[in-house]
DNA sequence: TTCAACAAGAACTAAAGTAGAACAAAACCA
DNA sequence: TGGTTTTGTTCTACTTTAGTTCTTGTTGAA
């Protein structure tokens, strides 16, 4: 309908005339607007004319009647389809469930097709997340059951302790809590009937971390 | 009617002018619509005004003027505001979180303000539910470690072997497995430091059924 | 296949906005 | 009334923004 300048100006125009009770001259809108010449107004004026927002008399000083004014919706109204909008937009997540792991293919096999998994958004702050289901009660001690998802941030390090997805011999990936032990690492399975791996670091490379666990009970 | 993309275009012109009090330019539009090019919407207002939907002054800059919206939406657009209610649903929901549990007041007793936690739909079907952040590590080798929080679904009754919040003698809740054994209750740790209790059924009521789990790591 | 809708990009044209200045009409004020 | 000030009009020149037109494809449905 408008274009910004010229719906600026009606407004300065129409609340001028409810203040004041006398339409503003060229020069005031001008200042009003920022120009450095009434040159621009008249023009603006000319085209708010044609659009038939305002009416003038020519020639005559301060002689412009506000006609219509565009519809807005109520800015009320406004925030809250926002505040809906984002709700909508920060309440949760689909990261990809890549399937199972224990002891098998590595993740980047398994990447392709997925599954989603929804996951609220508290859970996966700044980084890349994916979701795994876990096969085998390796980690049972760390509280890491055979069923559970567990959400894994991506990341190539680790700190001495972490639980990370770890991908041996670019072949099978499997969670565990790890620890470096010279040019060693140490793949640490929490269960006592499984044995801990020391493999060169080399032959290992992290996948992630993770970062949480969900468990549904039947 | 109208395609999709021709009420797109409708939808958004009418929300622009709405919001802002002026009409959006071709470009405005075009990445409205995430198109690359702004000749594709020219032929799209074209449609519109030879519909009858859209009125323009040929030549003048953000010039339209909306005439009627559509009473039909295309099929698509349907289909397609169906999805995203369908994922608005089943994103997620805020559940109470009523604080800690292993040994000391009962819920209800805690149950006056507290937080929200927020949990994916899916976790929660039918009924109503609550959740606790586990304390202390009774229930360790059910792999319910301190610091855990678990989604509880209210209820009364439990079946053999069900992990449950109970309530003893009004005063103290607490998550066990529960088991029934005659007249008597039996509340089974899942840590074999702790010694199960035995308990006449009247002093045990259930509070809920353990339904799900979420653990974050640092 | 053929048609209509859609998409992309470029080339082109027109309008909007900016600025400065000159000038004419009106408003104002002794 | 006449002169002064205020205000509106018009013109040119230039830059930026916006709209139009064309060509060339793609896609999906009748």
């Amino acid at each position: 309908m408008l274009t910004p300048k010229q719906y600026k100006l009606l407004l300065f125009i129409n609340k001028t005339i409810k203040e004041t009770g006398c339409c503003p001259s060229f020069d005031e809108m001008k200042d009003a607007l920022g120009l450095k010449s009434k040159s621009g107004i008249h023009a603006l004026i000319d085209a708010l004319v044609e659009r038939n927002f305002l009416k003038k008399l020519p020639h005559k000083a301060r002689a412009l009647e506000v006609v219509r004014l565009p519809k807005l919706k109520p800015s009320s109204i406004i925030a809250e389809e926002k505040a809906k909008e984002e709700a909508l937009a920060s309440s949760s997540v689909d990261i990809p469930l890549y399937g199972k792991i224990a002891a098998g293919t590595p993740i980047e096999a398994i990447a392709n097709e997925t599954e989603k998994f929804n996951v609220p958004l508290y859970m996966i702050r700044g980084g890349e997340y994916y979701a795994l289901t876990i096969e085998g009660d390796s980690m049972v001690e760390a509280g890491i059951m055979n069923g559970d998802t567990v959400i894994i941030k991506k990341c190539n390090t680790a700190q001495n302790g972490d639980i990370v997805v770890a991908l041996v011999d670019d072949s099978e990936a499997t969670l565990k809590q790890i620890k470096k032990d010279g040019s060693d690492v140490l793949l640490i399975p929490k269960n006592s009937e499984y044995e801990t791996r020391r493999l060169p670091a080399s032959r290992v490379k992290i996948q992630g971390k993770l970062s949480s666990l969900i468990r549904t009970y039947h």
